[in-house]
DNA sequence: CCTATTTTCTTGTAATATGAGATTATTGAC
DNA sequence: GTCAATAATCTCATATTACAAGAAAATAGG
């Protein structure tokens, strides 16, 4: 359900909103019928948004997203501290660990990997950078949700409360709640082969400012690589790496402030 | 020098021209004085573009590009087609030689590498996925180019004429015409050493509909392991991969249009 | 070359984007 | 916690300009 477009700006805004997953490819014909625009105003928007490189159309093709966001893309990797600090880390725990270590961004209420190292093989990761992941199953999603403020969090379990229950992770919206806390006083979350089979998960918030987290720092990592005592080891690592890029963000952040 | 945005909605596209790779972070006194809108203004447009995630700030930190430009360059990986049909191109080749096999798109007039595979260790590039790669120096940018129709290709180099002598392409648009039209008579262009040396570059261009190209299919490959005869060997290989990725986006284009 | 389709141009009109200033949130310091 | 300073948003009257309908131009396909 989108929300409804008040003004010109967020109507061409709008245009880029229904390239999704689901349909990656529109005709003009399409768009219209999608968007309710009229033949002028619609060839008005894509016009613009083809001069800026963000859609392209091919003869007898509809329109596609264009190559202007693969250069954003590419500046994006170069600007965002969230990507920049937390890189090198990637890198330490990918070294030491057989496993596929991530950066998530916590983004409307969805959230996305931006930034990723594997050093295990067979790395297919379902959701590989830049696709929305759910936020109720697995580690990730329950890390950054446990850390939210309660007046967020509460709303937010509610109107999804069925997702949560059909993760298992509780029916009523106290259950789940429950199970957040005790993520919140770990300070982590691990998740045992709820993404895929066998693969169990870390995740540790990283935070901005003070109150809400904005990323998670996480490891996947073969089940049968870790042994009991070893869960304790990893999660303390992963709680740590997402500490000290929390601290790099805000230090960051005290530079540019007081330059 | 950016063009004069003269509507509503192309200055809200200014806005996101501004960051580049000189410049990743703007405070809205930076912006306001750069685009020349005013406050209230800049802050609507500011408000649009964070809600819909190109862009986002943090407390005591300018604007950066935001997470909706991760997703979206997903979703074209997905969608675009010269990716998709370029790929197993670009193992082929990354597979039979120890090199760095590029899938390079002709965008605005600039060159944008939207994929790259590289089976060789030192795989540094100077122009990753994403950053804009000079035109006059190197095979992609003349593979391109020395097939652009006439009334776009002489234009063209008389506006950029000092940049092609910098490169060692000629001293006068003619002798500059000269060299491009033996890459035409080949199909494919060969570069020794021009932007890294001792690295070879082969291109050739990818055509769409017909008379202009839309990409280039390049290999770069360390100069020592291309013995003479090689040389042959491997631009024709290039440019059969180019054909045949026209080709497969001509096919593309003709189920769209039967369906 | 010609026809069919797609895209862009006109135009008057109604809608709405704009900027100045005031107001309200946020933040950082004490 | 309170307060000052800064940052972001709101209000509102006015002029701008985005809009739809139809027509024209440009582009593809035969």
């Amino acid at each position: 359900m989108r929300k409804k477009a008040v003004n010109s700006l967020e109507r061409l805004q709008a245009v880029l909103e229904v390239f999704t997953e689901d349909r990656l490819e529109w005709t003009p014909e399409e768009l219209m019928e999608e968007l309710g625009y009229s033949r002028p105003t619609l060839y008005r928007y894509l016009k613009i948004l083809k001069d800026s490189g963000f859609l392209t159309s091919m003869p007898n093709t509809g329109f596609t997203l264009g190559p202007r966001v693969v250069e954003m893309d590419y500046l994006l990797r170069k600007s965002d501290n969230l990507i920049l600090s937390g890189a090198p880390y990637l890198q330490k725990l990918a070294g030491r660990y057989e496993c596929t270590a991530l950066l998530v961004r916590w983004y409307g209420e969805k959230i996305l990997c931006v930034d990723s190292i594997s050093s295990s093989r067979e790395a297919i990761s379902s959701y590989p950078r830049g696709r929305p992941m759910p936020l109720s199953r697995g580690a990730i999603g329950r890390s950054i949700v446990a850390f939210l403020p309660r007046r967020n969090l509460v709303p937010l379990i509610k109107r999804t409360l069925d997702e949560w229950q059909a993760a298992g992770a509780g029916d009523t919206v106290e259950a789940v709640l429950d199970g957040l806390k005790s993520v919140r006083k770990k300070g982590y979350a691990v998740a045992y082969g709820e993404v895929t089979p066998g693969v169990v998960g870390f995740a540790a918030p990283i935070f901005d400012a003070g109150q809400s987290p904005i990323a998670s720092f996480s490891v996947s990592i073969a089940q049968d690589h870790v042994p009991g005592p070893v869960v304790e080891v990893i999660a303390r690592e992963v709680l740590l790496a997402a500490g000290e890029i929390s601290a790099a963000l805000a230090s960051h952040r005290h530079r540019i402030s007081s330059q």
